[in-house]
DNA sequence: CTCGTTTGACCCGTG
DNA sequence: ACACGGGTCAAACGA
């Protein structure tokens, strides 16, 4: 079982920018190197088979209301073999116990209780029992070899903080997944046997980008897992807001501020807006959707390529 | 029109 | 070989 793991690591690694899914469609397909990533392999299929129909015209939130409450209520509060989750955990901000108080909490602590310690870092910190954290893919790509495996790590697990305002809370469970300065787009839910909340797919709308992200949210709203798959190789969609100033580049630049940011948390709004803050300024302690934290972790990225660029 | 969400069916690995 | 379950696809919709 293990291995398997391992397998989907080293394949997703290599890569970084070839989706070239672990999972075993490529492989039957035929060798399809030179096409495009994933998109063919219904060329394999070539079934006509009629999908999903929509009829419904309303209620799609009540019915799946209703359903959520009722997985829920079934199924009793076991957690069983969540722990072996294989999958990377990358942020479980609340899990059921906590709310948006704890949110706010937490983000109002900012950088000074939680951020630099709870990081998620390396698996070896234990992390809050509210929180998890896991990578699917590859800790290190090979495009950085030189940078840290913390920055990676850190950077695939960017977490996300909950972002939610008011919406998430009249949602339940949608919206965007948390914004972490990149595009979503959400390709599946499925409710799960282990966890009692329906779980949500996501795929970067870049282009070329492979990265994935499985989403776990209470019905209140809240996340209560979130697992990232994959690395971007974009620098970032964002788009209009902060131009990135060069604070960045100099804190990066800078070997110590490197550190800060390795031990800071990933790109999540949540534990980053401590660094953030810390790094920048205190602006507000709620960062907006798409704070400076993004920036940073993704200056940090491009940064990071940059710097092993130069340090080479 | 374009982009993203919703959602049932399908695919495939595992037991 | 069958059943179960997680993950993905793609049509229908909506903004
Ligand atoms: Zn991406």
């Amino acid at each position: 079982m293990e291995i398997k793991e391992a397998e989907k690591l080293v394949i997703a690694k290599p890569v970084a920018c070839r989706p070239v899914f672990s999972n075993s469609k490529p492989v039957l397909s035929g060798a399809i190197n030179a096409s495009p990533p994933a998109d063919f392999s219904e060329n394999a299929v070539a079934v006509i088979r009629p999908r999903t129909m929509r009829f419904k015209p309303t209620c799609n939130n009540d019915l799946v209301a209703a359903e959520a409450l009722g997985s829920a209520a079934s199924h009793p509060p076991k957690e069983v073999s969540e722990s072996k989750a294989k999958s990377n955990v990358v942020y479980k901000p609340i899990a059921k116990l906590v709310s948006k108080t704890t949110l706010s909490l937490l983000a109002n602590l900012g950088g000074h209780g939680i951020s630099p310690t709870r990081e998620i870092t390396n698996a070896g910190a234990p992390i809050q029992p509210s929180n998890r954290v896991n990578h699917q893919n590859d800790p290190k790509p090979d495009i950085h070899p030189d940078f840290p495996v913390q920055s990676e790590k850190k950077k695939n697990a960017t977490l996300e903080n909950s972002e939610d305002d008011d919406k998430s809370l009249s949602n339940n469970a949608d919206l965007r997944p948390l914004n972490d300065g990149h595009n979503w787009r959400k390709y599946g839910q499925k409710q799960v046997k282990g966890s009692e909340y329906p779980r949500s797919y996501f795929k970067c709308t870049h282009p070329n980008c492979p990265v994935k992200k499985k989403v776990e949210k209470t019905l209140d709203g809240q996340i209560a897992e979130i697992v990232y798959k994959g690395e971007h190789n974009h620098p970032k969609p964002l788009p209009p807001n902060h131009p990135a100033h060069d604070t960045t580049r100099n804190e990066v630049n800078n070997p110590n501020n490197i550190e800060s940011f390795v031990a800071a948390p990933p790109t999540n709004d949540l534990l980053t807006a401590g660094t953030c803050n810390a790094s920048v300024s205190t602006s507000n302690s709620s960062l907006g959707p798409s704070g400076e934290c993004e920036e940073v972790s993704e200056s940090l990225e491009a940064e990071g390529d940059d710097l092993k660029s130069k340090r080479a």
